[in-house]
DNA sequence: GAAGAATTAAGGCAGCTGATTGACTTAGCT
DNA sequence: AGCTAAGTCAATCAGCTGCCTTAATTCTTC
């Protein structure tokens, strides 16, 4: 098993080149626009059908770039999560709900593409489903849905679920955003990705203690 | 003059036709996986070209959409802003910001592919321009915005924009999410449009109302 | 070292795409 | 009534797509 490392090493490297081409040729261009031809080649292969060899549909190959940058997330939100403790303040679970991601960006060094690409995956009918399985697939997640539970016992259940979605749809977008200015060269809010975490987790902190107006 | 009504109302309805159907399309399949072709058939119009003949590119097909509904949803936002006169009650200023849309789409009745499809055109790198010109076309949007200000002196300008941007994404991917549970018929956390806008109003004046961390 | 498998390369195929074109139908004007 | 122009239809075009097939290359394993 020892003879592993140059054949293996080459294909992995393939698989790298392949997914990161992809991953910034679907963040600039949008998914649908950008053929697995196009893939291929972005990523220095002569074979038109290299994504179809390694990876099989567009599909697996998205759900692939998700995985990939999902572990790397998944060991912040670990870290984060082990810090919490069983803290009963909102903002310690915000905390590691929102900073994982922007913390992820900013370690991966300008440019990013990730956010931009997670952005139209969230959005489109058909692919929302893969976005959706690979973030069920966390457990973390799950802790941290429960630990807010528990620091806001009074919240109706609905209101939860609602606020819970407006912070997913909320840290990748704003993410997206940030990353396509840093991409246009235009102006952004904060200076860097610890900051926009900042701004961010003010935000939906205020958001999750916002009193309910009650509906008839 | 009198004579415009014979030719003039069929090409109308047929523009209608083609305008409903596209908006239908593009929201359950994704704007990209949905031909002019398929497009055309789905109107009813026999002509493979209709969408072409009566729009042009599928860029001012969707420009179109936008504006048959930007047109209702700019009349909904000029009554409340007459109502809000010059309130200094932040709420009174995001019920202006937040409500027309989700007014908007309660008053389609069911069900309703506006909000998908916003979220779809938003969130794509070629299209989001779009979205863009249109939105910014609105004075009264201007309006909401210079009225915060005045509500929320204090607030960083950066934090203002990072803020309203927050909001903007917030209101439509709120708005698409409860659409689509709508139409595959999944449990929503709202009964209907107006409980969605005062959940959305809740946590976007809690988000705006929160204090801002410092950042060196 | 040679047989064999995995990977990469290159070309070809049917199907669909947007866009153009010309023929046909119908409304509105004189 | 007859002409013009707008609208509709159907066929066609080149270009691109995913997928398949067939070499060539490279590494593994016996």
């Amino acid at each position: 098993m020892a003879g592993r490392t140059a054949r293996a090493e080459q294909v992995g490297a393939t698989r790298e080149l392949i997914l990161t081409a992809a991953e910034r040729l679907f963040a600039e261009r949008g998914v649908y626009t950008v053929s697995n031809r196009q893939v291929s080649e972005a990523a220095g292969q002569g074979n038109n059908t290299a994504v179809g060899y390694h990876f099989g549909t567009k599909t697996d190959l998205i759900r692939a770039i998700i995985r990939k940058h999902a572990a790397r997330i998944e060991e912040i939100r670990a870290r984060l999560l082990a810090a919490t403790g069983d803290s009963t303040d909102v903002r310690d679970w915000v905390d590691c709900l929102v900073r994982p991601v922007p913390e992820h960006l900013g370690a991966l060094g300008s440019p990013t593409w990730y956010a931009r690409f997670c952005a139209q995956v969230m959005t489109d009918p058909a692919l929302r489903r893969v976005m959706a399985e690979e973030s069920l697939s966390s457990p973390s997640l799950r802790q941290i849905v429960d630990g807010l539970r528990r620091c806001l016992p009074d919240l109706p259940a609905e209101v939860r679920v609602e606020r819970g979605d407006m912070a997913r749809h909320l840290i990748v977008h704003v993410c997206a955003e940030r990353e396509r200015a840093l991409a246009e060269h235009t102006p952004t809010p904060r200076s860097n990705w610890d900051d926009t975490a900042t701004g961010l987790v003010d935000a939906v902190v205020g958001m999750w203690l916002a009193p309910v107006t009650p509906t008839p």
